[in-house]
DNA sequence: TTTTTACTTTAAAATCGTTCTAAACTACTT
DNA sequence: AAGTAGTTTAGAACGATTTTAAAGTAAAAA
């Protein structure tokens, strides 16, 4: 399936704009990014776009489950194009990510789900720090 | 042992403006909170206190590790008085956290540290959301 | 003590990521 | 081809947080 019949699909009409992006975040390689970061790639890819353009589309395609968001307190939000669920490591200091593969993570045992609530999804954080 | 020992224990010269936030946080009770949510918090205790300081110490409690950062991808950061390894239900709907305490996770395998680092620390996010 | 020094608090300004506004534009339907 | 509903845009606005620099305070030194 295309581009364009992907964001069809998901119910977004596959104008020029998100056409760009989606060229770049959904060609199956997985990674994480900032709204400034995909600025910078439609930059040196010949294409420009407005800041507000670059937020509503990742917006849009966060709420369409094309990509997520990463749970993080940065002062930027961070994307991931892996939308299956997985975990990561997190080194605190520089903030970078690694991808965990969902397999890689056996949980055992879960607590009861609050009543009158369902089960969203799981996310394990490991939080590493440099070998001094 | 009182606040001004635990602070004074932190590193942290137990001022009057800490000590204030140390009497409200320090409480043994687990809370999550904002900055502005503790401002309140403050004000209605009768005192008052700049903004500034107050997210000052709240970065030096974070740091002293008297209180943790939870890792959330709201555009407020949210401090939590639970200092102990443990988890949360997250509902994103309304960004309400629900702790979960350590031992009602099992983690049966965890993957293995990259080369270089050193495990610092792991956080399970439930996201849960409301049945319909 | 008093003096000195380093750290802390403050209000106000600045910054930074993100969202809003409203006008121009464009994809899709009729 | 015309209509309409959704989209893009630059720039303004916003809200959380940080910086500034001056005044204040705790602790150390004399």
């Amino acid at each position: 399936m295309n581009n364009k019949e992907k964001l069809r699909k998901a119910g977004l009409r596959p104008t020029k704009q998100r056409m760009i992006i989606a060229d770049i975040l959904l060609d199956g390689i997985n990674r994480h990014f900032t709204a400034e970061n995909l600025q910078n790639e439609i930059n040196s890819s010949g294409n420009s776009m407005s800041i507000a353009t670059i937020y509503n589309c990742l917006k849009k395609f966060r709420n369409c489950g094309l990509i997520k968001q990463v749970e993080s307190s940065k002062d930027t939000a961070i994307f991931d194009t892996n939308i299956n669920q997985h975990h990561h490591f997190l080194d605190e200091e520089t903030g970078e990510l690694i991808d965990i593969e969902n397999d890689e993570v056996n949980l055992h045992k879960l607590p009861k789900i609050p009543q009158g609530y369902l089960n969203n999804g799981v996310e394990v954080l490991i939080k590493i720090k440099k070998q001094i």
